[in-house]
DNA sequence: GGGATGCTTCGATTACCATCGAAGTATGAA
DNA sequence: TTCATACTTCGATGGTAATCGAAGCATCCC
């Protein structure tokens, strides 16, 4: 009868619409502030805290004090993971909020998903790293190859950074859009970063959208062959 | 603001126990009428005729008139994943909805994942088979080599039937309590039906636990050596 | 046909929870 | 200290949805 985990708390905590939107806003990557949640999601800074203080109970966010204002994050990797599946499952049925709009394209082109790039980008610089044998596949897990590790350190990667952490290096992650895998993990994390510090792609604003330069996009094909 | 699929439609049908008992119970791979899923889920039968139309509705079950009776199940294999990924996410985030009782060390050991053998010796089955190289890793997608097509041949599986279907034969699934893959698609739902039919195991009454018996236990450790 | 079983629909009730106004706490600036 | 900003807590309200009793269909059996 009672068996296994209990997945209507999860359910519950991403059933609220308003919940939903704070979630998907968070999807973007920054660390938003309670204030920046509750316009997200269309509601008063009242709501939007006892929303935040259950989503925090239920450890899908984490918050961080700084000043007067309270960041709020996606606790891990792990829940970014979970959302981003939920949504796969939800545009496979075709539950979208909207009809697809002049934002959707730009979406699937190229996105943030949490802390990496997601979208058809995010798929074929996966595909890429697969296909040319710097990442691996054993069983379930996603190693970098020594001839990956030295290619990461050519790009300006510490690798060595990135070990120290207990996060796994790499990681796949299901795109809703594309329904293929993708990388994620603390490298997928850093390639991201990589990729705007260089000035080859930017955030937009209130989006997870990202957008690369005619620059980035010449080095994103080099980089990445098909 | 509103960007991507909606996933507070799939989380608020999660989100009510008693469809959450509902899903979890179809989770056993059987079909089950209205008035079996009422009492697992506590509820009169009213009820649960308003919860099953919703969530017939959302996509997540389908349904089968027979005689008097309704049969209902999950809708497709995908619906299963989802749930199983879930119940992943909820146990590492230790929401048990009891202590581990009496019946938990049987669910880990084996236990049905919609249609599919899941547990320990799900995951065995599916480690086995990759490292004899039955069946390998193409990016995503996950393909039965020319060795393994003979092999389950030899055991008396049809493997043209399997093809006929559109549904892919060989999948991964995420399993909840190893938090490794085990073995989905046509041929994971196949490899479970043989099992049964051979008298190997058996699946318990009103539970997703599979009580292996001594042959199948040595019938299993010969085909999937570790 | 008559009766029993399985399920749905209708209607009324109840309980929960999202919502917001108002007041309270904390941090920072002046 | 005083004021402003950022957020939480409290309390009241309202709306939604889960719940079940009763009645209505549908199917099967005799």
């Amino acid at each position: 009868m009672k068996e296994g985990p209990d997945i209507a708390l999860i359910g519950s905590l991403i059933g609220d619409p308003a919940r939903a939107n704070m979630l998907t806003a968070l999807m973007g990557g920054r660390a938003l502030t309670a204030t920046e949640l509750a316009t997200h999601a269309g509601i008063t800074l009242q709501t939007a805290s006892s929303h935040l203080s259950k989503l925090e109970a239920g450890g899908l966010l984490s918050q961080r004090k700084q000043g007067r204002h309270r960041y709020y994050q996606l606790a891990e990797d792990e829940v970014g993971l979970m959302l981003e599946n939920l949504m796969g499952f939800a545009a496979s049925r075709g539950m979208n909020r909207h009809r697809p709009g002049p934002k959707d394209p730009a979406l699937r082109k190229a996105r943030v998903c949490y802390n990496h790039l997601a979208g058809d980008y995010g798929v074929r610089m996966y595909d890429s790293l697969i296909a040319e044998k710097q990442i691996e596949i054993n069983g379930d897990d996603l190693a970098l190859t020594p001839a990956g590790q030295s290619r990461i350190e050519a790009l300006g990667i510490d690798y060595s950074a990135l070990t120290k952490s207990r996060r796994p290096i790499c990681r796949t992650c299901l795109d809703w859009s594309e329904r293929r895998s993708h990388l994620a993990g603390s490298l997928g994390e850093a390639l991201l970063t990589l990729f705007i510090d260089k000035g080859w792609a930017k955030r937009e604003a209130n989006s997870r959208a990202i957008r690369f330069t005619a620059n980035g996009e010449k080095a994103f094909s080099e980089l990445f062959p098909q």
